[in-house]
DNA sequence: TGATCCCGCCAACGT
DNA sequence: ACGTTGGCGGGATCA
């Protein structure tokens, strides 16, 4: 291959040229220039996109023709040289598309400025792929890249062979509000909380063995593979052309998102990133090949994600140096929100694996994109098979949807779901956005302004008021108010700072709205009790303050957090307020769901009633349940099938999630540390309780919480025999370490300086506990793992090497009965600071 | 150099 | 068989 490769490259190589040079142009002296400018520049948003589209044709002709040249080598040559000679150096080399100039990223903003970001429902925003990719000039294949990563988020989906229906972002919000429920069901906080630990004790650690250990559990612990992620209204589509291996880039993209909108300061690197994704289909395999793949693989996603503006690329810098890392800045995820109002109804259907079947075909036809080979019915495009030995399990077949599903229809089906909740602002946004997208880069550029976050994340924007009738239940303010996360939640602009530090530019976030001031609760924060006026105020505070600050934190963490408050405070809090919150709206609605909900506390945090998990990953919204009802089931069913499935999927999950200090996001420092200790606990042995009690994350923790989940760290301390079994440790995670040591670095040491010594102390802890933890305390008091078979693995996310699925896990197996297993350990997150640009 | 990531071979999949 | 999709990773560019 590589042979050939060589000869190919440059004949590649010079069709490109010629490809470039001659855009729409007639063969060889066509000067480049007009064609290449013309896409190049700007990206204004869908205006041009006509003209591109009318001359279309035309270029398409010329493409041809080019084609036909490229295939003869020799005048290709021929006519690359006579462009150069035409051309000066400099020109010619102007002419030479750089490399840049042909990025993913910039193509895909041509791509994007051809389709409104809200296109209306009614025109048919139907994509030829081939048009598409004459019209850009670019392989079909690259277009593919764009389309599945737009597809992973519902903006696009499959109508046919070559055609792709835009949907621009009118499912965004619902589609990451789905992502983020999903991603804090396969426990995606941890799992990078897991990691980065890993690295940290790589740092000293040269241990091979124990590093595979780690990574063996770590990557068993992962349920592979969640498959693509469906939107109500969506499904359809989606699943109509099936496409094959479901498994990379699109889903790949969700994943990828996920980690994005589960963490807290939303930044997400490169490298953790691919660890993850690598670890949930193939478990261990440090491969390095296969890293270095996913990473390259992930490039090309973070382009198109940056191309919508939905994340941008920063640097985090560590004590290892700088990596790679992306910055989400798209719009923040409410809770649930959006679900309420179409979720109601019904009933979702989840089901556990096996029995899945009915209930899932009737949602089928719009979840899944099934891989099953096998064709239904009706629709054979939508069959998708599963794969091999997941197949049997997850297969689902799809329903035959009908064929009917014409896109208009969805999307109006979706619009009117949509449009009562987001789209008001989704209509302002887009009208600023056309006024003038322009002005709005360079406000963003400039510093975040209330007017950006607005723009950027419409359906994000906080809701000011209830939008919509539907909702009653939910009071738009009911985060806040809570106490939940509004933090997190709402958006915040970034201030720049002039950072004396590192001459590196530090910025703050702050909230736009006063209002969310309040968000600054946060029990491990000294700085959050700050309002934003404060923060601001930071600026001129110079890195010594920030230091001490951070110290503070620290402190503060130490004395006042315990285990229970981490998980608490941030997602805790949010779900739960949303559960609840979302339960009284919907109680009529879903009576039945409560009283699932009942049965299983866990379930509460995942309870969304829009969604519903399945074990084989897919996500299947309520709406679609509405769908299924069609097919004919009864509500009791579903409601039966839900019960079910939540009992065995949803449960510790959400009730896991560590606590990152919310503060983070809104203060983006480096000096900050911040580096909450993070244990997991099952949700379950905690007791959900005081979580899910405490409404407010504030009140949280500190009395109750402690309790519990110290006690679940001592057990499993004791389990893994790091502790005497008489031995107590404090609940403080910080106070964790300190048995052996002094821990305080690990919350928080000054950015510049951490002392080295205390890391290696505090790595080497960690790395006992690690050990412990994964091996003793993952695998623990297991249950012994359904035969489930194939599938099983895929599945439980947190399995262990050694099988049973430990974790908190959707395993199906499970009775719904959620064991200590886990009790993971979470490092500090070791970032110390962000670069942007 | 390491970070990026373009490019296109070629294998699954459809049809 | 042939066209469409898209996994994958070599190796070119960029910083």
């Amino acid at each position: 291959r590589s042979v050939l490769k060589t000869p190919l490259k440059q004949a590649a190589t010079s069709h490109s040229v010629l490809t470039e040079l001659q855009p729409d142009c007639q063969p060889l002296t066509t000067p480049p220039k007009p064609k290449e400018t013309l896409p190049a520049d700007p990206w204004t948003p869908t205006s041009n996109l006509k003209m591109l589209i009318s001359a279309a044709s035309p270029e398409i002709r010329s493409r041809e023709q080019r084609k036909e040249l490229s295939d003869n080598p020799s005048e290709v040559l021929q006519a690359k040289h006579c462009l150069q000679e035409h051309l000066s150096g400099d020109e010619y080399e102007k002419s030479q598309p750089s490399r840049k100039e042909k990025s993913l990223g910039l193509l895909c903003h041509k791509f994007l400025a051809r389709y409104p970001d809200y296109p209306s429902t009614a025109e048919n925003n139907y994509i030829c792929l081939d048009e598409v990719a004459e019209e850009l000039n670019v392989e079909r294949r690259r277009i593919y890249d764009i389309v599945n990563v737009l597809e992973s988020l519902h903006m696009v989906s499959r109508l046919a062979k070559n055609r792709y229906t835009w949907h621009g972002r009118h499912n965004l919000s619902k589609t990451l509000q789905a992502l983020k429920k999903v991603g804090e069901e396969n426990k995606y906080t941890q799992q990078i909380q897991m990691i980065k630990k890993r690295e940290y004790e790589h740092e000293f650690d040269f241990d091979g063995e124990r590093n595979e250990e780690m990574a063996r559990s770590f990557g068993s612990s992962e349920h592979s593979e969640m498959s693509f992620v469906e939107l109500p209204g969506m499904e359809f589509r989606a699943a109509s052309v099936n496409s094959r291996k479901d498994k990379s880039l699109r889903v790949m993209s969700q994943k990828f998102v996920m980690l994005f909108l589960v963490s807290t300061p939303q930044i997400v690197s490169l490298e953790v990133a691919a660890k993850i994704l690598i670890g949930e289909d193939q478990l261990e395999d440090l491969d390095k090949s296969k890293f270095k793949t996913k990473i390259r693989r992930l490039y090309d996603i973070a382009n198109v994600l940056s191309s919508l503006e939905l994340i941008k690329k920063v640097h985090v810098t560590e004590e290892r140096g700088r990596k790679p890392a992306f910055k989400w800045t798209g719009p923040e995820v409410l809770p649930n929100i959006q679900g309420t109002k179409l979720e109601t109804t019904s009933t979702t259907s989840p089901r556990p694996i096996s029995e899945s079947i009915p209930s899932k075909e009737q949602c089928s036809k719009n979840l899944f994109p099934s891989r099953g080979k096998q064709n239904f019915t009706r629709h054979p495009s939508l069959i998708k098979l599963v794969k091999s030995i997941e197949n049997d399990r997850r297969k689902i077949q799809s329903a035959p949807t009908s064929p009917v599903k014409i896109s208009a229809s969805t999307d109006q089906n979706v619009s009117a779901f949509t449009s009562k909740m987001a789209q008001v602002p989704v209509i302002a946004k887009h009208q600023l956005e056309g006024q003038s997208k322009k002005a709005k880069e360079m406000k963003m550029k400039l510093s975040g302004s209330a007017l950006d976050c607005n723009l950027s994340s419409p359906e994000a924007v906080p809701k000011p008021q209830p939008p919509r009738p539907a909702a009653p239940a939910e009071q738009p303010a009911l985060p806040q108010p809570l106490g939940v996360c509004p933090p997190s939640h709402s958006p915040v602009s970034p201030v720049i700072l002039p950072q004396t530090h590192s001459g590196v530019s530090y910025a703050i976030y702050l909230h736009p709205s006063p209002a969310h001031t309040v968000t600054t609760y946060s029990p491990s924060f000294m700085l959050q009790p700050l309002p934003r006026a404060n923060l601001t105020g930071m600026k001129s505070i110079n890195s010594k303050v920030v230091n001490k600050i951070t110290t503070e934190e620290g402190d503060n963490q130490i004395a006042t957090d315990d285990p229970t408050k981490c998980l608490t405070a941030k997602e805790r809090p949010n779900i739960k307020s949303e559960t609840s919150s979302q339960r009284c709206l919907k109680r009529s609605q879903a009576l039945q769901e409560s009283n699932l909900i009942k049965r299983c506390r866990s379930d509460e945090e995942s309870l969304d009633t829009s969604l519903t998990f399945f074990p084989s990953g897919y996500l299947i919204p309520l709406t679609q349940c509405t769908h299924g009802n069609k097919a004919g089931f009864s509500d009791e069913e579903k409601a039966g099938i839900c019960s079910l499935q939540h009992t065995t999927y949803s449960s510790p999950i959400a009730g896991v999630i560590p606590m990152t200090a919310p503060e983070l996001k809104a203060v983006n420092i480096p000096a900050f540390h911040i580096t909450p200790l993070n244990i997991m606990l099952s949700p379950t042995s905690i007791a959900a309780a005081p979580v899910l009690s405490g409404s407010s994350l504030n009140s949280s923790n500190t009395s109750s919480a402690p309790n519990p989940s110290s006690s679940v760290l001592n057990f499993t301390l004791q389990h893994v025999g790091l502790i005497p079994t008489g031995v107590q440790v404090p609940a403080n995670p910080v106070l964790q370490h300190v048995p052996v040591s002094s821990q305080p670095e690990n919350v928080s040491h000054s950015s510049e300086n951490l002392n080295l010594q205390e890391e290696k102390v505090s790595k080497n802890i960690w790395r006992l506990l690690d050990r412990a933890g994964l091996s003793g305390g993952y695998s623990a008091p297991c249950v012994p793992k359904e035969p489930q078979g194939p599938q099983a693995a895929t599945e439980n996310f947190f399995r262990t090497p050694g099988g049973p699925n430990t974790g908190p896990s959707l395993s199906a197996n499970s009775d719904g009965t959620n064991r200590i297993s886990q009790g993971a350990l979470y490092i500090p997150q070791r970032k110390l600071e962000v670069s942007e640009d």
